[in-house]
DNA sequence: ATTATTGGTTTAATTATGCAACCATTCTTG
DNA sequence: CAAGAATGGTTGCATAATTAAACCAATAAT
C-alpha cells in the first residue's frame, strides 16, 4: 500500500465527507457521541475498539472539528469529547443510515432501537425535497458537474 | 488482528448499515453508481482503486443486494453493475453526506458539483421532520433503546 | 487474423488494525 | 494521607487488509 487515497481534492462533496468520516470506526464513534457518550472509556467499552485505534480516531475527529475536548464537569482535570456544531450536523447522515438499516437489515419481527421526537415520542422521518416541496428520489435529480478550471 | 468486528448483531440500525457499506470504498462505488457508472473498468478508472479490491467490493455489494449484475445492452455477454431498489434507497445517505461536505469541506468560493431537481434545475433539500411536520435536530430527538431479551 | 480492451486473478510488499502488556496520573476509600 | 483502583492512554508485536504490478483468458475491434 502506498497510502490510502485521499479525497480531499475531489470536487464531489460526498467524497470529501467520506474522506473525513468514511473509515470503519469514525461514524460509530459519532453515533455514540449522539447517544451521549463523552469519555474515552465509554467509547472503548461501547465499541470494543482497540485503545490505540480509538486514540487515533478521536484525535482525527477532533482535528477535523467534529469533536472537541472540553473539561469534564467533575471538578477534575479530566476532559471529555463532545460533538461540535459541525459534528451535530452529521445528524442527517446518521438518520439516513438508520433509516436504511431499519428498512433492509432487520427481520420483520426483529426489534431495534428507534429514533423518536422527544416531545411527542413519535418516530421522525427523513425527506429529500425540491424547492417547491415535492419529495424527490434519485431519478428526479441530476448531479451538475463543475467544469475543470482552466 | 483477529478479525474486523462485525456489527451484524447490533440492535442499532445505523451500526448494521455501517456493517454493510461502512468500509472505505463501498459508498464511493455507490456514489459512482448513482452517477451512472456501471462497468468494472469505469469504477476502476474513476476511483483509482486496486482491481482486486474492486472485485471484492463489487462482489460484496452484489451479495448484500445493493448492486446487481445485469447483461450489458451491447449485444455481448458482458455484464454491468446496476443499483437495485435497495441500492437506490441509499440515496438519502448520499445526499446527507453531500450536504455535510458542501457545508464544511469546501472553501467559500470553491466550486463543487451540485445535486439539483431534474425538472427545475434547483438544488434539493434534506429535512428531518416529526410526524407533524416540524423540522427536528439532534436535541429534539431521543433514541429509544430496546431492552435486552431475556 | 491480429491486436486491443475488458474484466478480472495472483503475488509480494506495505499499511492498518487488533490484542496484550505496560505506565503515569487522578480518584476513591479506609 | 497512604494504598489500591480507575482513567486514559502508549508501546510492541502479530495478523489482516490494501496496494501496485504482473499476468491471463475471453471478447471486441480493425
Amino acid at each position: 500500500m502506498v497510502a490510502r487515497k485521499s479525497l480531499k481534492g475531489d470536487y464531489c462533496p460526498s467524497a470529501r465527507s467520506l474522506d473525513v468520516i468514511g473509515d470503519w470506526w469514525s461514524l460509530l464513534i459519532v453515533r455514540d457521541a449522539f447517544d451521549g457518550l463523552t469519555r474515552f472509556g465509554e467509547f472503548q467499552k461501547s465499541l470494543g475498539i482497540a485503545k490505540n485505534i480509538l486514540t487515533e480516531r478521536l484525535r482525527t475527529l477532533v482535528a477535523s472539528g467534529i469533536l472537541e475536548l472540553v473539561p469534564a464537569g467533575d471538578s477534575g482535570t479530566r476532559m471529555e469529547y463532545r460533538l461540535t456544531t459541525m459534528g451535530k450536523d452529521l445528524f442527517p447522515v446518521m438518520v439516513a443510515l438508520r433509516q436504511f438499516g431499519e428498512r433492509y437489515l432487520f427481520a420483520p419481527a426483529e426489534e431495534h432501537s428507534l429514533l423518536v421526537d422527544r416531545t411527542t415520542g413519535q418516530p421522525v422521518r427523513l425527506d429529500i425535497r425540491a424547492q417547491d416541496g415535492r419529495s424527490v428520489g434519485p431519478d428526479e435529480t441530476v448531479i451538475l458537474k463543475v467544469p475543470e478550471e482552466t
